[in-house]
RNA sequence: AGGGGAGUGGCUCAACGGUAGAGCAGCGGUCUCCAAAACCGCCGGUUGCGUGUUCGAAUCGCGUCUCCCCUG
């Protein structure tokens, strides 16, 4: 089984050029687990690394998507291993979605479901909320039903289209059969630190430019009710581009989704069975690919 | 200064005589193919202050303080 090594952590901890130095250290490339900077045009809002910051080492899944076009953790474990694969050195996957992590190691079972299907199912959900779609479920499958939160229409939409295929989801069982030995590393700073990092950060995004950006890929594209348009950082923007707020507001939004997120993200790591946490404080990104470099030494 | 309105959890508001509710924020969590998504749980207020009426007051009266609007 091939050996992948991990760096995540939330917004703000240096990830990406924690991941260039170690890439250097290890002479290998970079494979982003971001599931927004999966999407061409999406720069200033997602913090996606620039090409000078690469410094010379090789990035894959970046821009690989249009922000008009629905991606998908099957889409994104299906074409990172197939990098993966072909790599001949250890690669290093870097992101803030675990989610991603475990799509690549443990793979999607049931395949895509029908996309014409699913607009359908969601009509019905936006027509008459969840308890239609909980009717089919439980009829469909009832094991599925009592299994996964069938509150949250996305599980439940995904579920019936499972159902609907002749298999279940309560029939997964790749949890135990991982595709790579990941030795993950997860990059934190204290809540107080991070509060103030975000709030930096998103300050020094509008002053990069964020609401151009923004307006840029309405130009290109149109209102796109896809993920990408659903960001963190552009939905809000797009609030203000349409009249409904002040810059401001828009800003203080984009700070508190923020927060919010980097919340679910640490609910995440939790369960992630990290190879070890390192608090990124006060360390250069190089100190801590160093760091990483030796207690990786042993293990490859 | 005079007239009017408002003061309820961090914020926005509800309850308008029967021992305070919601949304948001905050905190915790869930997660097998939309995951920067979606969903769940929890914490939090002696209702500006004082006094009176009442069996009982956030709710009514009086006083006081603060804020907003109008008139000067």
């Amino acid at each position: 089984m091939k050996t992948v090594l991990g760096i995540t952590g939330t917004t703000s901890v240096g990830k990406s050029a924690t991941a260039v130095e170690l890439a250097k250290l290890l002479n290998t490339a970079v494979i982003s687990a971001d599931s927004m900077q999966i999407y061409r045009g999406m720069n200033v809002g997602t913090a996606k690394i620039t090409p000078s910051e690469m410094k010379g080492v090789a990035h894959y899944m970046l821009d690989i998507a249009e922000p008009c076009d629905e991606f998908s953790s099957f889409l994104y474990s299906r074409q990172a291993a197939e990098i993966i694969d072909s790599m001949t050195t250890t690669p290093i996957v870097v992101g803030g979605t675990g989610f991603y992590f475990d799509s690549l190691v443990y793979p999607p079972e049931f395949g895509e479901g029908d996309p014409a299907r699913r607009k359908e199912l969601l009509e019905i959900y936006e027509r008459e909320g969840i308890e239609p779609l909980r009717q089919i479920l439980s009829e469909l499958d009832g094991d599925a039903y009592a299994q996964i939160d069938n509150f949250n229409y996305k599980r439940v939409i995904r579920a019936i289209e499972i159902a609907e295929k002749g298999e279940s989801v309560t029939r997964g069982s790749n949890r135990q059969n991982p595709r790579y030995n990941l030795i993950l590393y997860v990059l934190q700073r204290d809540r107080e630190g991070l509060y103030a990092k975000i709030d930096e950060r998103v300050d020094k995004m509008v002053q990069n430019g964020l609401v151009e950006e923004v307006r840029g890929l309405i130009d290109k594209y149109g209102y796109c009710k896809t993920s990408a348009f659903e960001a963190i950082g552009y939905k809000e923007i797009i609030e203000y581009l349409k009249g409904n707020c002040t810059l401001e507001q828009a800003v203080c939004q984009i700070k508190t989704n923020t927060r919010r997120y980097a919340k679910r993200q640490i609910s995440y790591y939790k369960r992630m069975n990290a190879a070890e946490y390192i608090d990124a404080d006060g360390k250069t990104p190089l100190q801590i690919a160093n760091y990483i470099y030796e207690k990786v030494q042993k293990l490859l």
